[in-house]
DNA sequence: GCCATTATTGTAAGCGCTTACAATTAAGCT
DNA sequence: AGCTTAATTGTAAGCGCTTACAATAATGGC
């Protein structure tokens, strides 16, 4: 095609075709009301000239700008990467673009990316967890965008979510170790701060050993940045503690790694003179030996069901509030009867 | 503000602060030849408004949209998650926004989504690898897009890159393992259909082989797609050939820890039955046991570069037609010399 | 066969900003 | 002071599309 010629507009295929500019914006919107007659005439003249629409032209007369935010801590982190992964795929089945924005778990940070991103004028936005500031939710009011909250299953009126529950999870984790015969437990929490997900997992597990009349001692909690290394450190920390703890509680899948890989280099077998939980369900735990007992949590479901909700949403469609996915136990080698240690009778 | 109001719109701040509409739109787009005293005058307009500018209409009027697309085989593979994130980051900093499209490796819907993505107005793209149809190529060209390949170091005039050599480090491990005293090999790896990065890997396993005057027969050579169980069933196959591989080279580290989970399995001993190798060296290698010896891939090391040199260029300055990062190789304890298994004198 | 409806198509006014160009003012010389 | 030149500011014409509304053609009922 003439590429030296200045680039093929609308009103090119308009005429091209002998119809009006509005008719040629109907058929490439699918708009009711085209006579099939026209619509091939119109096609026909797209196809020839090789016309693209212009986006951005369209995204100011439309006022729809055909993508939407997604806001995430991290892309570093498998779970969240998963979950981008799917939601985009279905995205596209919709013709909807994602553009992303991370935070580094920064509230405030967040605040700033969503605001950029909406002055770029995107048609709806999700973000992760039930945490954010109030000028989040001023910014999605004041601009009337369409949002959504996931990875969390909080009943708020403020924020529509689809998600899992963290807590009751965490908890079944830990009155499953509780039921097996522990007493003693050490907890590997990633940082709570501005992030509800690691707070509800780390009140689970809290939650299970206070109703067993257990008690967790702070110097028992260790709070750790996400990481493998950090994990193992944390590991460490705990194995300090005299008495051991018989059963360590971690809150995500990739900080049991490290505790695993640590436990391993002291010679402390798992799950015979110790165990241990994640939470998340990585591709790689069934395969660790012994398989790591965690939850496994829903990436791809989230983010599938997130590009539906979040469609409908900007479309008009009425959409449940909340919808609450199963986040469910998954029982594997990590985690036995404390073996070399019974408790005093 | 006045939140039922109309939107604020730049006339509105030049009314406000008694100017034209052209003055507001230079303070706002850091215009040279504003002066002091007019630079505050409207800033006090915006800021006493709470005026944002509205993206859309800007990208119409000047012609860029303030983000770029980034086209990835899938970002459920940590080497890509962990590029894509440094370069989200590292493009705020320009106040550049990134739009994502995955193509699942399917070069066809590379194609397509590239379409999408410029119709959006991208002001540039960023490609993984240098398998592109032409019709990429016509893409960027017709539509005068400045774009980038990165994750590997192929010489050519049609493709700017930013990456590292996939076939010297592999190589290079072979050559190890050759020189460890290995003779028979086996090559675990990932569909080379449309991925460059896999192909080079696999032929400078090849090229160090057929020098060393080794033999890789081609049933030695298995492939599967990305994942680890795809890795130890790959392994389970290799396995069954005799004489058995001392070594197996496994195109990246997902397919190795397949690999090695299956070895566990089975009961061979890594690395004294049996050496394993892979490629990218992701956050767990180097905690697996034995570590795993592999090639660190610079994934974040990349994606900022990327974001340097392709805004760099969408401002027209002239940047390096192509940039080589080193890509080392890390040895470990999955490679040892055959131990059981000496070779007939 | 005529008129009220309804389905199609066209006209043209924006969407909210940027920027070429013109107009004005300030600065620098002699 | 008078002129040239440079710095600052304003004017207004788009950017390429969508869509309310008007105009026209087609349809159906009686």
């Amino acid at each position: 095609m003439n590429r030296d010629a200045k680039r093929t507009l609308l009103q090119d295929v308009a005429r091209e075709a002998g119809v009006s500019t509005a008719s040629v914006s109907r058929v490439l919107n699918r708009a009711p009301h085209v006579s099939e007659r026209l619509r091939n005439r119109v096609e026909a003249a797209i196809d020839s000239l090789g016309y693209v629409p212009d986006g951005t032209a369209r995204a100011l007369a439309s006022r729809r700008i055909g993508a939407i935010g997604a806001l995430v801590p991290t892309l570093d982190n498998p779970v969240f990467s998963a979950m981008i992964d799917s939601l985009e795929q279905r995205l596209k089945q919709y013709d909807c673009r994602l553009l992303i924005a991370t935070y580094r778990y920064s509230l405030d940070e967040e605040v700033e990316s969503l605001r950029t991103l909406i002055q770029q004028g995107i048609d709806g936005a999700v973000l992760i967890g039930h945490d954010h500031l109030p000028a989040t939710l001023e910014l999605f009011r004041r601009h009337e965008v369409p949002y959504l909250t996931c990875w969390h299953s909080e009943e708020d009126p403020d924020w529509p979510s689809i998600g899992f529950d963290n807590a009751a999870p965490a908890r079944h984790l830990a009155e499953h170790l509780i039921d097996l015969g522990h007493r003693r437990f050490g907890v590997i929490s990633a940082p709570v701060d501005g992030n509800d997900r690691a707070r509800a997992r780390l009140a689970g597990f809290r939650q299970a050993l206070e109703t067993a009349g257990l008690d967790l001692a702070d110097d028992h909690v260790v709070t750790v940045e996400y990481g493998i290394e950090e994990g193992a450190a944390a590991f460490a920390e705990l194995m300090r503690l005299m008495p051991r703890p018989t059963a360590i509680l971690c809150g995500n899948d990739v900080l049991a790694f490290g505790a695993m890989f640590a436990a391993a280099q002291a010679g402390i077998a798992i799950p015979d003179d110790l165990s241990i939980t994640g939470f998340d369900d990585l591709p790689q735990s069934r395969f660790m030996h012994p398989a790591l007992t965690t939850v496994a949590a829903p990436s791809a479901e989230v983010g599938r069901l997130v590009a539906d909700t979040l469609v409908a949403r900007i479309r008009g469609d009425q959409t449940p509030h909340r919808q609450v996915l199963e986040a469910r136990v998954v029982l594997r080698g990590t985690t036995a009867p404390p073996l070399h240690e019974m408790e005093p009778a």
